[in-house]
Formats: structure tokens, C-alpha cells, sequence
DNA sequence: CTAATATTTCGATATTTCTAGAAATATAGT
DNA sequence: ACTATATTTCTAGAAATATCGAAATATTAG
């Protein structure tokens, strides 16, 4: 993880779209959930999803695996405690609030 | 934090520019930067800069106080922590690389 | 008031992204 | 081969964003 990616993961969960797949997905655990089937949990036209999928996927942050007709989604392990890890070390001054009562 | 200021956080620190502004800021710790120190560092073209920063300060990312001509900008406090801790709950599966070995 | 410095606003253009319907592709069952 | 289901690709218009020069604004100093 560096900035570069970082910006890109942030930047791709940054669309309420896409960030509410990513999340339905975290909360469906490793075995994630097929494609159609957050289309009907979001209400999101097909193409329109399968595109945000897509560009979840090309960032890896969602790995696909096909089975059958049906394509599993799931959150990529790990790659959120790294973008995590990355702004807690990089992004965060460690001052909190309470640093700051003047 | 919810999810929707969750996702705006997320999208605005998604620009490699706001990245590495808000970074820089980081590092300056409370008192922060002026933003023509910002300009001369990451060599960005005022009226750029003045966007991004602009758009930083409304999502709340980053404060400015004006002081004499210079405007000092300066990552909220609390601000980064509150995000970590929205994406650490909400969008973090507790389950990392190592549970995902079969 | 004038000049100098710091920063923003305006304006214009280029690029990206979002959205979703229509058509295409992939897979499975008969 | 034919049909149904699942998903993607194609396409395009609308909206958002990025970029940056020029002009405007704010502040201080003389």
C-alpha cells in the first residue's frame, strides 16, 4: 500500500454506490454474494452495477469467481486492514481531539 | 459518521492531489501549513490548489484560519480518526488473510 | 491612496464518471 | 440446437471534476 493505491482505493469506496456493495459484501463474509443478488438487495439496473463491480474489481478491493452462471463477489482479503493500516500510519497525526483545547 | 460522509471523506481524499495535501498536513501537525508553503511544496498551480483545498475544507477534512494575508490549513482534528473507526467497524470483516488459508 | 503579497473566484476547456437501455456473451438444462 | 438465466459490453447523454490563466479580492506596508 502506498499513496498512489491508496488514493485509488479511496477514491473507488468514495461512490455511495460502490461503497454499499463493498459493505453488503463485508457483512456477506468470504463466501460474498453473486452479483444478482445485490442487484436485487441495492435495486441497481444490471449494467449499471456490473460497472461498479467491474472498477471494484480492476482496483482490488472485490475478487470475483465464477460459478456456474453465477459470479461470486467477495471483498479481497486483507486489502482493507491494509488501506487501514496505511491511514493510520500516514494519515493520522495521532493528535486527537483532546490535543486541541486551547 | 455514516456511511454518506463516510463516502464523501473517502472520495475527496480519492485525489492523489487532496491526498497528498491533506498528507502534508498531517505532518505539519496542528498548526498546519500557509497555503502558498503548500503551493511551493507540492507545485501546484494556485488556483488548483485553492480548489482542492477549497473542497477539503467543505467536506471538513481540513480547517482554515485566516491569519494577516495567509491563510493557515490545517487537518481537522478527530476528523481522520472518526473515518478509521466508521471503516474499521463497518467495512473491516475482522476476518483477515490469515483466516482465508483453504 | 498606491503598491505588493496572498489567495480566491471566474471562465473556459478537457476529461472522467455515472447512469441505464440495448445488444452481446457465457453457462446450464432439455 | 434451442431456451432461459446471469452478467457484461457497448453506447451515449448528462453531470461532475480537473486544470489553469486571468481577473478579482483581501490584507498589510509605506
Amino acid at each position: 500500500m502506498n499513496e498512489e493505491i491508496a488514493a485509488k482505493c479511496l477514491s473507488e469506496l468514495g461512490s455511495p454506490t460502490r461503497l454499499s456493495v463493498f459493505r453488503l459484501l463485508v457483512k456477506a463474509g468470504p463466501d460474498g454474494m453473486v452479483v444478482g443478488d445485490i442487484q436485487r438487495r441495492l435495486q441497481i439496473p444490471a449494467s449499471t452495477l456490473s460497472h461498479h463491480i467491474a472498477r471494484l474489481s480492476w482496483t482490488g478491493l472485490v475478487e470475483q469467481r465464477r460459478q456456474g452462471r453465477q459470479l461470486h463477489c467477495s471483498t479481497r482479503p486483507g486489502i482493507m486492514d491494509d488501506l487501514i493500516t496505511f491511514l493510520t500510519a500516514e494519515c493520522c497525526t495521532g493528535f486527537d481531539t483532546a490535543d486541541y483545547d486551547d
